[in-house]
DNA sequence: AACGCTCGCAACCGCACTTTA
DNA sequence: GTAAAGTGCGGTTGCGAGCGT
């Protein structure tokens, strides 16, 4: 059985998209919504394309809330933390970016990242970055943490985000993150040991019925897990905590 | 000024997965 | 249960801008 092909390519227009072209669809979809079907949404919209470039073009250009260029330490940090971590999947990397998409990611990372990184690891870096501890399982593939007032970089951390996943060393670790819709102001003080049951709720809350359910693939050592609710030990609440806060 | 090279980015391709009939 | 349709995603390509010679 072949594939059908999503729109016959001798009557759809392709290549670099218009200024009339941009507007059309821009318009089209903020008025009517993408109605939940790409494949019919250029005719309706009166354009001379195909589907999947529609889509495309709204997702990696026009949406509203896109960002381009100019990418952060932060935001560096988060990419090689992440692409350590799970490798190649862009998507799930741009979603805990704000305002990123996947094909900016992977712009930013082949052309770019992946350049700096080398020569950081040769040591032919100019300004090789600093990180924010170095004692991590792959002190050979150093990348930055961002400095988060008050809230310590802790070691374990580090290790969560820096050791392949083949380290596992208790039961996974599956957990929700809440991808923040809007720039979240966090304070460190909304995260002490007092509360972190209640943010770990508001943290479940947020993202409940959103999809965006992650799944790291990597071991939550059982000492920390026994810790749980046990004083100051960090257990999966703290860490899912402080990645929120990491991440927004 | 002209040419060639490099780099960054937008867009396309094709496959895998999910949903629908 | 199965095939077709629709969607999402990673890899790749092509083009234009910038730079050096």
């Amino acid at each position: 059985m072949g594939r059908a092909p999503c729109c016959d390519k001798a009557s759809v227009k392709r290549g670099p998209w218009s200024p009339d072209e941009d507007k059309t669809l821009c318009n089209f979809i903020l008025t009517y919504g993408t109605g939940g079907n790409w494949i019919t949404l250029p005719k309706k919209a009166g354009l001379k394309r195909c589907g999947k470039s529609c889509r495309l073009r709204w997702l990696n250009y026009l949406r509203p809330d896109i960002r381009h260029g100019g990418f952060t330490e932060d935001e560096d940090a988060v990419i090689c933390g992440l692409y350590k971590e799970i490798g190649s999947r862009w998507s799930f990397i741009a979603s805990h970016l704000q305002g990123r998409t996947d094909n900016d990611v992977k712009n930013y990372w082949n052309t770019r990242l992946k350049k700096k990184l080398l020569h950081s690891e040769k040591g032919t870096d100019r300004n090789p970055k600093k990180t924010g501890s170095t004692s991590g399982p792959n002190a050979d593939f150093e990348f930055p943490l961002p400095a988060c007032p008050g809230f310590p970089v802790h070691d374990n951390l580090l290790a969560l985000l820096t050791s392949p996943a083949g380290n596992n060393t208790g039961e996974s670790f599956v957990q929700e993150f809440p991808v923040p819709s809007t720039n979240t102001t966090c304070s460190s003080s909304s995260y002490s040991s007092s509360n972190t049951t209640n943010a770990s709720s508001s943290v479940s809350s947020m993202v409940e019925g959103s999809g965006n359910q992650l799944d790291y693939g990597f071991g939550f050592p059982e000492d920390e897990a026994a810790a749980a609710g046990g004083g100051g030990g960090w257990n999966q609440d703290n860490y899912v905590n402080y990645f929120s806060y990491y991440i927004c």
